[in-house]
RNA sequence: CGGGGCGUAGCGCAGCUUGGCUAGCGCGCUUGGUUCGGGACCAAGAGGUCGCGGGUUCAAAUCCCGCCGCCCCGACCA
């Protein structure tokens, strides 16, 4: 390939709304245009990079024994209230309605497909008769459509992306737990060809979220614009997202024995911390905090140790509830009885009580009185509160010891590359995929299911393989192995050396373009590093003076004087390998 | 949707506070010349409904109102 015959429209600045460095680069480098907020144009080598993550995701899985296909994108929208998760579903989800306001056709109206699982049940419904025919592991990569609330970073978060998504049906649990494990094996070796390397990829436990089912982990990759947070222990391999992970925390004392409840006068204390100060001087962890939320539209009480931070996410997990939020004042005073600054949960009743796992066991603890400007002090929680439900429902902080070795935790960003579930029979019980087994019985798939985000891994890449000169693209992903940096175009001799290293590369199955551009060597030499190639092949009269090409290493900047012939062989060794 | 910022040539920006004369600068682009191993130089050009609509005014890029778009922080997710 010839630089003049394809299109590289490399920028001297990053366009204003690039923030980070991947999106800044795609801009710079020529890889992408923004035609809007979260839709962007495949340039020549954004698409060819893009190609290579996309044959490594479909190795791998044609590897792992998954079967490609290609669902439609535009999908009835009857088959997603049929599913099990319509309510949730809506919000991030395009419809696709005649654009000039006039009725749907016959068939009903269509939305364009976030993700396939109501259609690859409702396919398996149809296709899955037998355990003979068991197990099975459908997946496909296709551009998702979805209604980001805030579309991010480029290729980061964008409402129109390729996913690679897979679907597995089995007759048994232990067969899914087998075919979610051959996923999580060939999602190691996707990412680790893609040149993450074991310090910033990690598979951690994840929520499972809207979602449903079991358990799920994630691949992330961590970089600071990660918009994920894992905690991951120092000594052993523990890790998980913030989300899900959890401390072994030190046990408190409490006293000798539980005292009885007392009221006592706070006037102005409004928070923990005022608490905290004289003339009460009781310490965040001695305090009973109570939250109050509205989910799904009922108020539920959330009992934390003052001195920890509610996660949402786990009381999501906790409630079951889609979609929940903090009461305001005005529902919390007729709930309650008083103000937020003296709430507590002390003989109340009527209301679902969640606690934190903190708190079991805990006495001589200080909470509100439920009446404005007391609170209460001996207070046992187990004996004193009616709790319905026990919960982890605390974010861990950096330094926490690990669940599993007690070793301090450390909390990274990360991006979110994959991730993968264990369904369960959610999705095939409601969309009837099930089959028959030996004795003519008739029961639902278990199913998984394993996403990767192929056009988020690509942006990845670059986001953790750049310096200040521009993309270092890791071999297996790059636009082309090699570029050939022909500085003088028009002298013939120079141009018969780079056109023949050029035509001897392409036979041995090297990617190369030749940078013929009536362009001075440093515009040159600016691009290449810029766009990344890992080899560049300088040929000028320099060079050619002393016998040779220069063969440049765009990671190491190691460079070597060779023959041509030498250069080929060199550069041929470098890419297979 | 809540909070913050921005919108002036393909890209990066100045001008706006305190309204005024032909709307400027750098990069890029065109033509000619000189250059030619790390984003060259000289000269001559082309390119703008100052996001859109309305208002105030003798006069609006500049002041006021409304809308749209883009970016960042939060809730959602591959």
């Amino acid at each position: 390939m010839k630089w003049n015959q394809t299109h590289i429209p490399t920028l001297k600045e990053s366009p204003a709304e690039a923030e980070i460095p991947s999106h800044k680069l795609m801009l710079r480098a020529g890889l992408m245009r923004k035609l809007a907020g979260g839709i962007y144009t495949f340039l020549p080598l954004g698409l060819r990079a893009y190609e290579k993550v996309e044959r490594i995701v479909r190795e791998e899985m044609n590897r792992a024994g998954a079967i490609e296909i290609r669902m439609p994108a535009l999908q009835p929208k009857e088959l997603w209230q049929r599913g099990p998760r319509w309510d949730a579903a809506q919000r991030v989800m395009f419809a696709a309605s005649p654009a000039d306001g006039s009725k749907f056709a016959p068939g009903g109206e269509l939305v364009l497909g976030p993700t396939h699982e109501e259609v690859i049940t409702s396919l398996a419904a149809d296709e899955i008769h037998s355990y003979r025919q068991l197990p099975k592991n459908f997946y496909q990569i296709q551009t998702k459509f979805r209604n980001e609330i805030r579309p991010r970073f480029g290729l980061m978060r964008a409402k129109e992306f390729v996913m690679k998504d897979g679907y597995s049906f089995d007759a048994t649990e232990d067969g899914a737990v087998k075919s979610y494990e051959a996923m999580r094996a060939a999602y190691q070796r996707v990412f680790e060809r893609c040149g993450f390397g074991t310090q910033q990829l990690k598979c951690v436990w994840a929520d499972s979220g809207v979602m449903g089912g079991k358990y799920s982990q994630e691949f992330m990759v961590t970089a600071e614009c990660g918009e994920n947070e894992i905690a991951f222990c120092e000594k052993c391999s523990y890790v998980a997202n913030v989300e899900k992970a959890q401390s072994k925390l030190a046990r408190l004392e409490d006293g000798e024995a539980p005292a009885n409840v007392g009221k006592f006068p706070t006037p102005g204390v409004k928070t923990i911390e005022d608490l905290t100060k004289p003339p009460f001087l009781v310490a965040a962890d001695r305090q009973v905090k109570t939250l109050i939320f509205i989910a799904d539209s009922k108020p539920v009480l959330v009992l934390m140790r003052g001195d920890h931070p509610l996660n949402e996410v786990k009381l999501a997990a906790a409630t079951g509830a889609i979609e929940f939020r903090a009461a305001r004042e005005d529902e919390i005073v007729p709930l309650m009885g008083a103000r937020p600054g003296s709430l507590g949960a002390v003989g109340k009743s009527g209301v679902p009580i969640y606690a934190d796992e903190a708190l079991r066991g805990r006495f001589n603890m200080v909470t509100g009185a439920n009446e404005d400007g007391f609170h209460l002090r001996g207070v046992c929680v187990e004996r004193d509160i009616k709790v319905t439900k026990w919960a982890d429902l605390r974010s861990v902080a950096a330094g926490e010891p690990c669940p599993e070795c007690a070793a301090p935790l450390r909390i990274q960003r990360a991006i979110e590359l994959g991730h993968i579930f264990i369904l369960g029979t959610k999705y095939s019980e409601k969309l009837g995929a099930n089959y028959l087994d030996e004795k003519g019985q008739s029961h639902p798939c278990v199913m998984g299911c394993y996403g990767i985000g192929v056009t988020r891994t690509l942006a990845a890449v670059i986001e953790c393989f750049n310096d200040k000169d521009g993309i270092v693209w890791p071999m297996a992903v790059a636009p082309f192995h090699v570029c050939i940096s022909l500085l003088d175009p028009a002298k013939e001799a120079s141009a018969k050396i780079a056109q023949e290293i050029h035509d001897a590369l392409e036979r041995e199955g090297v990617e190369v373009i030749l940078d013929d551009r009536d362009e001075r060597p440093g515009f040159k030499f600016k691009d290449a590093d810029l766009i990344g190639f890992p080899i560049r092949v300088t040929i000028g009269e320099k060079s050619l003076a002393k016998g040779g090409v220069e063969v440049k290493q765009r990671a190491t900047g190691e460079m070597k004087l060779l023959p041509p012939a030498e250069a080929v062989k060199e550069i041929v060794a470098a890419v297979r390998r």
